[in-house]
DNA sequence: TGCCATTTTGACGAAATCTTGACCCCTGCA
DNA sequence: TGCAGGGGTCAAGATTTCGTCAAAATGGCA
C-alpha cells in the first residue's frame, strides 16, 4: 500500500501538477478543493500527510488547520503564494509541520515530504505495538493475543491500536470517538460498547478470560489492564 | 531549566546574532565553530536542538549531520547561504529536519524551532498529584493510598483531585460544589457528607485509619490533614 | 444484481453510580 | 433539659452507563 497524501488547493492546475508529480514518486493522491471537502476527505481516507494551500474559497487554510488539529496529528505542509512572516509563524504555530512559498521547487517539496513522513513514522508507526500478551504488527496488519491470531475488522484493529499506543493510560470516550469515527461522532458512546464487546469476545475465544484486559472506567473511558 | 540549543557556525557575527536572539526567546545557547567542536559539544551538553551551518572550516555541514545521525536523533535545522536544490535535498534526506536559506527572517526561524521541538516532545511527563501517602495518576486515572489502589468512581476521583490541588489548604463547601456539581448545586451540602463518607470508607479499607486524612472544618469546608 | 462482511442502530437487562431521605451523633446554647 | 445546626452513616430508589444480542443498513465485490 502506497503512502496516501491529501492535496488541498482550489486551483485545478496546481492540484493536477501535484497529483502527477506525487504519483511519479509512488504516492497515492486524494484531492480536495475547499476546506470542508478537505476535512471530509481527511476522515474518509486517513492520509499520511496533508498538503494545504493557504487560500481556499470557503475558509482559509489556517482555519482548516486549526479544525483538523482538534483531533488529528497528521503532518501538514502549508503552501502559499505570499512570502509573509506573519503567515508563516501563524501557520507553524498552529500545528503546520512545514511551510513552502509558491513557486516552490519540486525536489525540495519531495524532500520535505520525506522529512514529514519520516517524523510521523518514528513517532507513531513502530512496526510492532505490544502490551502484555496483546500485540499488533502494523506491517502485516495482524494482531495476536498470546500468539493466537485475532481476526479483527479494520475498525476493531484501529481501536486496539489506539489502546496499545496509550499503554495502561486511560483513553477518554470522546478521544476514542474522535480518533476513529471523526469529530462528528463524539457523542456516539454506543459504538464503544458494541465494538469493545466484539473485541472482548474475540479475545476470549482466543484465550478464555483474555477479554478482561480491556478495562472500563465508568463515565470516563477505556484502558488496557496492566499485566498482573 | 530552559531548552538548550547548539549553534554551529564559523562566522562569529552570526553566532552572536543567533545567541542574542535565542536567549531573548528563553533558550539556552551552546556554541561551536567547527564540525569537531560541534560533535564534541553535542555529547557534552545534550542540546534539545542543533542549528547547523552548511559551510564549516574542517568538514561540511552534511558530513557533521551524517556523523551525528549515526547515534543521535536530536532535531537539526540546517542553515545555508546558497539556495540550491541539491543541497536542500541532500541535507533533508540525510536527517536534517528543516532547512533555511540566509538571510532568513528571525520570526520564521523561531517558529521553525518551535515546530522542531514540538516534534521531539513525544513523551509527556506523567502527571501525578500527591499529598502524603495519597496519590493520583491523571494519566491512568488511578488513585492509591500508601500504594494500595483505591477504587474510586469518577466523582470521588474529581473530589480527591480538588483537595489534592489545594494541598493542606481548606476548600470551602461552595467551591467544591460549584467545581464538581456546577453552580446550580451550591446549596447541596449533603452531597459532600455522603461522598466524603464514601471516600473515607474506601481509604479505611485500604489502610485502617487512613480516612482521617480528610478533615472537616465545621461550617466552612474540607481539607487534607497535613502529614504528621 | 445479489452476496457477504462490516457497520450502524435499537432494545433490554445488568451493573455502577448518583440522589435522596431517614436517623444518628455531637456541640453549643437557651 | 430541650432544641437547633452541622456533620456522619446507611440504604433504598432513581438514573446513568455498560454489556449483549440481534436486526437493519451499508458498502464493496463477484
Amino acid at each position: 500500500m502506497n503512502t496516501k497524501i491529501l492535496v488541498v488547493d482550489d486551483e485545478t492546475s496546481i492540484r493536477k501538477f501535484l497529483k502527477v508529480s506525487l504519483e511519479a514518486n509512488q504516492f497515492e493522491v486524494v484531492e480536495a478543493q475547499n476546506g470542508h471537502e478537505a476535512l471530509q476527505k481527511l476522515i474518509e481516507s486517513k492520509p499520511s500527510l496533508v498538503i494545504l494551500d493557504h487560500g481556499l474559497p470557503d475558509m482559509n487554510g489556517i482555519e482548516v488547520l486549526k479544525k483538523l488539529r482538534e483531533w488529528s496529528t497528521v503532518p501538514v505542509i502549508f503552501l502559499t503564494v505570499r512570502d509573509s512572516d506573519e503567515e508563516k509563524v501563524e501557520a507553524l504555530d498552529n500545528g503546520a509541520d512545514d511551510y513552502l512559498t509558491k513557486p516552490f521547487s519540486l525536489p525540495e517539496l519531495m524532500a520535505r515530504i520525506r522529512v514529514a513522513i519520516r517524523h510521523s513514522k518514528t513517532e507513531e508507526t513502530q512496526p510492532v505495538l505490544a502490551f502484555g500478551k496483546l500485540s499488533l504488527n502494523q506491517a502485516t496488519h495482524k494482531s495476536t493475543y498470546a500468539d493466537v491470531e485475532l481476526k479483527l475488522t479494520s475498525t476493531e484493529y484501529d481501536l486496539i491500536k489506539l489502546l496499545l499506543r496509550s499503554g495502561e493510560k486511560l483513553v477518554p470516550h470522546r478521544m476514542i470517538l474522535k480518533e476513529i469515527w471523526g469529530p462528528h461522532s463524539v457523542e456516539h458512546n454506543h459504538y464503544l460498547r458494541v465494538y469493545f464487546g466484539q473485541i472482548r469476545k474475540k479475545l476470549d475465544s482466543a484465550v478464555p478470560g483474555a477479554g478482561e484486559i480491556i478495562e472500563n472506567e465508568s463515565g470516563v473511558g477505556y484502558r488496557l489492564k496492566p499485566i498482573a
